[in-house]
DNA sequence: CCCCAGCCCTGGTCGC
DNA sequence: TGCGACCAGGGCTGGG
């Protein structure tokens, strides 16, 4: 599923295949997949790529911009096959952009450019990892709270950009249990976990994001994140942390939330 | 305001 | 072999 890391490799990629080029047609075959009216972009070239938590902003030299959300089956493929799963079909000059979405949670919209920061849940996004998430800002945002750590961690309004593959890694990081109350955590263990965060994110971006399931670059290339999971969906396995190993600790999965949830049940109390 | 359950979707898996 | 039930989950909505 598309997150930080991986919405931030696809919007280098866009930004590299994309920029300067016209929007000569769109096809759309579902409509839910892109609901606005497509002839607002027709003849519009793409002048920069940005990101925004999970979603990408494509702006156009005409005042607009496409906002892009993958949600969970979301691909998108510079010059990829139509198969069963493609919902849009974006034409430029000599290329193409396709929209895969299997499970059609997905979506594009237009808006105008100047409006993209603060459409929809844009504007009310939390700090961004990287761009103006501080120590201070981190720890506001989970005194405020009895709800469990790992649920403030994907809380797009606490923080953006962190899914749950991210949060999964970035507890065991910083050795703390999922389900622990945010506001119950001491000055050492956020601390731990601010750094963990960042550092789970930065590897994400450096192996090109996690290709669990569906997730693949434009280029059509698969990520290699899903390669150095710590404990995301490793259910069943061995803790990598050497004293676990000696007593035989094993990744278990609990449901927090409502979503799966992966942990060392020995190094994570 | 805060929080949670239910909803949207479809391919894969499991039990009978 | 086939069929139905169930599950995955990001963000939205409605209710307590």
């Amino acid at each position: 599923m598309p997150e930080l890391p991986e919405v931030e490799t696809i919007r280098l990629q866009l930004k590299k295949f994309l920029v300067e080029k016209k929007i000569t047609g769109i096809e759309i075959k579902k409509s839910k997949s892109f609901p606005n009216d497509s002839k607002l972009v027709i003849g519009a070239k793409v002048i920069d790529v940005r990101r925004f938590g999970k979603v990408c902003v494509i702006d156009l030299d005409n005042k607009y911009s496409l906002l892009v959300h993958l949600k969970l089956t979301g691909q998108l493929l510079v010059n990829g096959i139509i198969g069963p799963h493609t919902r849009v079909i974006i034409n430029f000059d000599s290329d193409n952009l396709i929209f895969n979405d299997l499970r059609i949670f997905g979506w594009i919209k237009v808006v105008k450019t100047d409006e993209a920061e603060n459409s929809g849940f844009i504007g009310k996004l939390g700090p961004e990892p990287f761009r103006d998430l501080t120590f201070d800002l981190f720890k506001q945002a989970l005194e405020k709270t009895t709800r469990p750590i790992k649920i403030i961690l994907m809380d797009q309004e606490k923080i953006s950009g962190v899914g749950n593959i991210y949060a999964n890694d970035a507890l065991w990081l910083a050795k703390i249990n999922p389900k622990t109350p945010a506001n119950q955590l001491s000055n050492q263990l956020t601390n731990q976990l601010f750094d963990a965060i960042l550092k789970v994110l930065k590897d994400g971006i450096k192996y090109g994001g996690a290709s669990d399931q569906h997730y693949l670059k434009p280029d059509g290339t698969r990520g290699e994140y899903q390669k150095h999971f710590l404990v995301y969906g490793r259910k069943g396995e061995l803790c990598e942390r050497s004293t676990c190993q000696k007593e035989g600790a094993k990744i278990t999965r609990i449901a927090v939330g409502g979503r799966g949830t992966f942990y060392c049940p020995n190094c994570q109390k």
